[in-house]
DNA sequence: ATAATACAAGAGCACTGCTCTCGTTTGTTG
DNA sequence: CAACAAACGAGAGCAGTGCTCTTGTATTAT
């Protein structure tokens, strides 16, 4: 019977929540490697061992704490996104998208850690993780193919450049034909750009986080705008 | 008497030189987090506590690693840019840092995470990293310089881009000057441009080695190129 | 009611960073 | 040269870690 769970099933699940809260409170006070399955058991009321009934390895712990930290950038980049009323002011969407992104990443270093510093060693991210994972960068490429569809134009590629741009991002071009973006809108400079403007911005905020910006910037938050201003114009959105 | 060293003082630099090559192959199998003070002492022939009279912690390791390797990628990248014979061929100079730091990076890519990726938890670093840590961006604020006093068109901001660019990047603009760039050299959108670029390169780097462009970039050789290229299109840099 | 299962607890293993103590070696000074 | 101080390597030990195994109990399904 679905319905009703049981009370051990209740009581699986209330724990495992409250094991993974601990879990995320602890990340908060030391590294992903640092993390200490036994210390979580301990604010839980738990002797360590029997947390390994509900995360079978301190692993699948981290792995879950990943889901969830993923999940909450995802659900506040897309609420950001969502609070902008005018739909068509997508340098406006952008902006929101990107500010909420660092809102939280400056709000949750510990988690921003997590997902974009270095992996964890000797852990490989599961499938799990991908689509959480990609909530950011598909809302970001909703806006560009969204203002292209609108009008917006096309960057240009220098007149230099290397040849065969679509081919180093067959990968983004594949997907968003597959998300239904026709054929004609799937320009390879856009997805080039994007690409691009996404690496930038987390790397962007790497960096602040991690401290490489010490001396070099002066007003992050002045310095954010400016950068996420002109990854707008490099991708031709413009107010 | 300086020139000519004591015994223990020879054996104290040959010791701790062998320690720290032990400790930077073991950072090849596990992450910083993980890096065991009493494995490395085992590699080199030690008991764990003979290791603390060369180095008072395992941060202090760390940070003797931190400089190595800032050190290392700092020459590799120098040594590319003094390859180019053509000194005024400034996008050369350009592609072959950037080329050679990708190079570096992905050859180390456990001193990469290092460097780039998280910081340790409880770990600061000191004053004695900045150095070293500044060889590749010097490097490449040296080549943009170079090109705009030669005259490469300065990059120009979008119209409606918000203003007091100079604000946000005081410090770096106060760092060319410190090292002799004339004033009207100093030219704020360059600086942001530079950082944005800087920034781009390590995120990119970032993403390539920690995963997250696994997906959409299809040839992460032929990706960074054009990367490249654009960073230095929007710096005025042009072949 | 009985049998199967899930569970929490504890002991234990091998490991970690780090401290302290102990003899020994090396360098400096009288 | 002798005496003293400093540096050194080794070992034991402490508190902590991830994880496994066993034991007794509570819950569920038959």
């Amino acid at each position: 019977m679905p319905a009703s769970k049981t009370a051990r099933q209740r009581a699986r699940e209330d724990i495992t929540a409250e094991i993974l809260a601990a879990a995320r409170a602890r990340l908060a006070e030391a590294g992903p490697g640092e993390l200490s399955l036994r210390a979580v058991a301990r604010d839980v009321g738990m002797v360590s061992s029997a947390v390994y009934r509900y995360f079978p390895s301190r692993n699948e712990l981290l792995t879950a704490l990943l889901i969830a930290a993923y999940d909450d950038l995802g659900e506040a980049a897309e609420a950001a996104d969502d609070a902008v009323t005018d739909r068509a002011d997508h340098l406006g969407r952008w902006t929101a998208v990107c500010d909420a992104t660092r809102e939280w990443s400056r709000a949750h270093p510990h988690d921003y850690a997590l997902l974009y510093g270095s992996p964890v060693p000797g852990y490989a991210a599961p499938q799990d993780t991908v689509g959480p994972a990609t909530r950011v960068i598909v809302r970001l490429v909703d806006i560009i193919v969204t203002a292209h569809q609108s009008g917006a134009p096309s960057p240009v590629a220098p007149a230099t450049a290397p040849t065969g741009v679509e081919r180093t991002v067959a990968g983004a071009i594949e997907f968003v034909q597959g998300v239904g973006i026709p054929e004609e809108a799937a320009v390879p400079e856009i997805a080039l750009r994007t690409i691009m403007a996404w690496t930038t911005i987390f790397g962007t905020l790497s960096f602040e986080l991690f401290g490489h910006l010490v001396g070099s910037v002066s007003d992050y938050d002045a310095y954010f705008d400016q950068v996420v201003f002109r990854l707008a114009a490099d991708l031709g959105l413009t107010a």
